[in-house]
DNA sequence: GACAGGGTCGGAAGCGGTTCCAATGCTGCA
DNA sequence: TGCAGCATTGGAACCGCTTCCGACCCTGTC
């Protein structure tokens, strides 16, 4: 913007950022110029200048797992309407993890982040804070950061009483392994009020009956084979996703077992694919999480008032894949 | 970086580029010094600085179809690995269109974006070529830009001979309007094909069998349902996609008609989702469209001399939802 | 021994904004 | 009429990097 309006660069730049000071022609004149010539102010420059970048980014084991996509739609839907622009970074190794935390997640990249899924170690949320990176954390929690999760507990417990209900009385787990660098807390949270209303019920939940590996469809379908293998095989299939519920509809189809008929299955999420295959399930509001998440992080960034609503509860999405049994 | 190191700036930068003249003894200080400090060059300034932002931009009506997400998952497979930062606009209204273009697609936020499945207007292809942002185009074209595309006409033939074969001979189409601003050229391409098989095979396509509205499953499942309502319903439909292709399944449970007894139905696309409700679908390489697309990217960037290669060609997934008639 | 020329290196300029400070012009009041 | 004080404005300094140019040191050559 060569001072063609024959004014000052600090004239333009307060113009331009609605800051007071000027006189109401003088604004005028300089806005008329601005869109004649259509100059737009470099976001670089600008970047720079400010010391902050008006980016803020999503680090997320992405892809690979629809309720992640589900998020970020929420995401969008706030992030969009802000001033901000909108980074990705995806995890799927564990350099990627480190390098998210290391590269992406930095003040000359990004105001603040919306971690989802991932949990973080206190010496990464000590590093975040040191180098002035803001955070969030969306399904997932820790300590000295914000966070929106919700109550998997009680999703799980929500599931097993279903199942109890249908008279279901050897119930199976299959999950997502303990600890994993991407894990996913919230699986062993799901098993856990499985467990507590199995128990509260008099019943067992023998070690044959937890299975636990790698996310996604693939590997549950080879753990729900095992389980389908069993000289006493489980009726009732709790599944920590629905992704996993899916995997383990297929170990069922495969072995020509009859679902709801023979076995029942569960699943966790409500993604899209659940009702597309007729899966009953536990919903979570995903998407809201999403939103939940980008409102926190604007506000901790001091950018909205906005409160941040309370999330909806868990509750159950009955369809077609649980059945009654009588034993 | 202070010059610890008890060098100068240039030589600083110098050895953080990897660029020649720094001799070998002063180029392992300067390196043990940083990351001795932990020193990481602020982004922001070598954008500032080198005129290149180092980002890539995904413009896409984004969050609404999941094919996009196929496709992004196919940009992140590529953009992950090389040294560009992905930034995403989302697009679901004609502001955020425009906004996209003049705001989001410049050179001081992007060196270049993928456009994915929106038509550009020849004015909006000359601003970019204009502002310097190099553009390609996934799931449509322009003249004057790389664009990565699949043959629509011969997956429309594909699906439509599949009917034929089946003993279908009044079939439908519900698909995308025609030239909205987020269109999709590919649901008219995918139309023509089916036009050209009914013709060559001597059957007539009366309009009222064509049905075009926004896109998305509810619309899908209304425009259904009128095709069921008609005085001689079609017996089986083509649908442009498979989240549509769910609509008119809606649309027939809800009318008690049976699938595929009474209707059948093909899709087009192959998403999860289809594999979940046993569709049977044309499927298109849309992962791989994603890989090209940053592939072409790179290459016009000159980041890569890698060749892109050719996409797999559109093919028939025969699953659940097509079945005989006899007429 | 003087000098040309290559290898290294230091640091100023420049990228395009924001912001702070000083300068200017007016207004109102004593 | 003189001056304090506010509204407005211009522009230097700065953000942290890259790059270009000039300076310096060494070597080899005549």
């Amino acid at each position: 913007m060569a001072e063609r309006a024959g004014v000052g660069v600090g004239t333009v730049s307060r113009v331009l950022n609605d800051s007071p000071g000027v006189a109401r022609a003088t604004r005028e004149r300089v806005r008329a110029v601005v869109d004649e010539l259509g100059y737009r102010p470099s976001a670089a420059a600008r970047r720079l200048s400010l010391g902050r970048t008006m980016t803020l980014g999503v680090v997320a084991p992405f892809f690979t797992r629809p309720s992640v996509v589900e998020r970020l739609r929420g995401i969008d839907d706030v992030i969009g309407d802000s001033h901000y622009d909108l980074m990705l970074f995806n995890v799927e190794t564990p350099e990627q993890r480190a390098a998210a935390l290391t590269r992406f997640a930095r003040p000359d990249r990004v105001d603040g982040v919306i971690v989802i899924s991932l949990p973080l170690a206190d010496a990464e949320v000590r590093a975040l804070g040191r180098d002035g990176v803001r955070a969030v954390v969306v399904d997932g929690a820790h300590r000295s950061l914000p966070h929106v999760t919700i109550d998997d507990v009680e999703g799980g417990r929500l599931a097993t009483r279903h199942l109890l209900e249908a008279g279901h009385r050897r119930v199976a787990f299959v999950g997502d392994r303990e600890g994993n660098p991407f894990g996913f807390g919230s699986s062993q949270r799901r098993l856990q009020g499985m467990s507590e209303v199995l128990s509260e019920a008099g019943l067992e939940l023998p070690g044959e009956l937890i299975c636990r590996g790698p996310h996604g469809r693939a590997p549950a379908h080879a753990m729900a084979a095992e389980l389908l293998a069993l000289a006493t095989p489980p009726t009732a299939i709790f599944a920590a996703s629905d992704v996993q519920a899916l995997g383990v509809l297929d170990a069922a189809a495969e072995d020509g077992v009859a679902v709801p008929g023979a076995l029942s299955v569960i699943g966790f999420d409500d993604v899209d694919l659940a009702g597309a295959a007729g899966l009953t399930t536990v919903r979570q509001p995903l998407r809201e999480s999403g939103r939940a998440g980008a409102r926190l992080l604007l506000s901790v960034l001091g950018d909205e008032l906005a409160t941040v609503a309370a999330l909806p509860a868990v509750h159950l999405v009955c369809r077609r894949t649980v059945g009654r049994h009588d034993g």
